[in-house]
DNA sequence: TATACTTGCTATAGTGACTGTAGGAGCAAG
DNA sequence: CTTGCTCCTACAGTCACTATAGCAAGTATA
């Protein structure tokens, strides 16, 4: 029972536009969907784990190019040891990167809330 | 000693290109610059802090509409406290959520390179 | 001092990542 | 059988840059 759905339904559980799925096929991030009778195209559950994947990295401030770096890295298990290591600790500091960054704003968010409760904004 | 620079050494000190920064004064969320008698835009620190301030938060995602908000609210002290409050709790929860996905990755990553050691890449 | 190099200026075109619209087909409900 | 919804392709528009052209001003070298 793989169920299957059409690209509205992957766009409305990805929370994002059905334009923008066909343009992540267009450009290959995702995969060409296979079609059905009426030239309709239908995807399963791993689709839409790679396309919230995808929705979430961009989110980030990731971009197309690193995620597809970052999707080869699950995608093709040829990779030697040396590659997926190199690539994976580039990802590891850069994302690091931005969670040190935004815990920054995290607090100064905090700082904000709690002094306007103070009554000053500045 | 309010040191002075161009825009060259502006854009260099932030990480950018000198264009990124005429465009961001071009469309308002740096300020217009003020002129040498040559007719080149100078700076100062607070103006390479601001830029700083944009370009970390580009490279988390955040659009520029969002970040012109963030920087409304250390600009103008003139909001009310409800105001403030709403915007920094709606961005506070957006970014613990970037966090959070964020974290996610970073574990994933960290998992490869482990899993790489021990000689596995599925 | 003349020449070349670098950096600045404006204006405009091109790119990456979408987003919207036009024009048409398929299907389900009334 | 028509109204309404979702799908299709193709293409134009938008946001956030990025590159290029063409020119002026400042700096370094012959």
């Amino acid at each position: 029972m793989t169920e299957e759905f059409m690209i509205g339904e992957l766009a409305k559980r990805a929370g994002c536009k059905v334009q923008t799925t066909r343009y992540y096929e267009q450009i290959g991030v995702m995969p060409t969907a296979a079609r059905a009778n009426n030239n309709r195209r239908m995807y399963r559950n791993s689709h839409l784990k790679r396309l919230m994947f995808i929705r979430h990295s961009r989110a980030l401030g990731f971009t197309l190019d690193e995620i597809r770096e970052l999707l080869a890295l699950s995608d093709q298990p040829d990779h030697t040891c040396a590659e997926v290591d190199k690539i994976a600790k580039n990802n590891l500091e850069n994302i690091q990167k931005k969670i040190r960054v935004l815990s920054i704003m995290e607090k100064e968010m905090k700082r904000m809330i709690f002094q306007c409760h103070g009554e000053k904004v500045s």
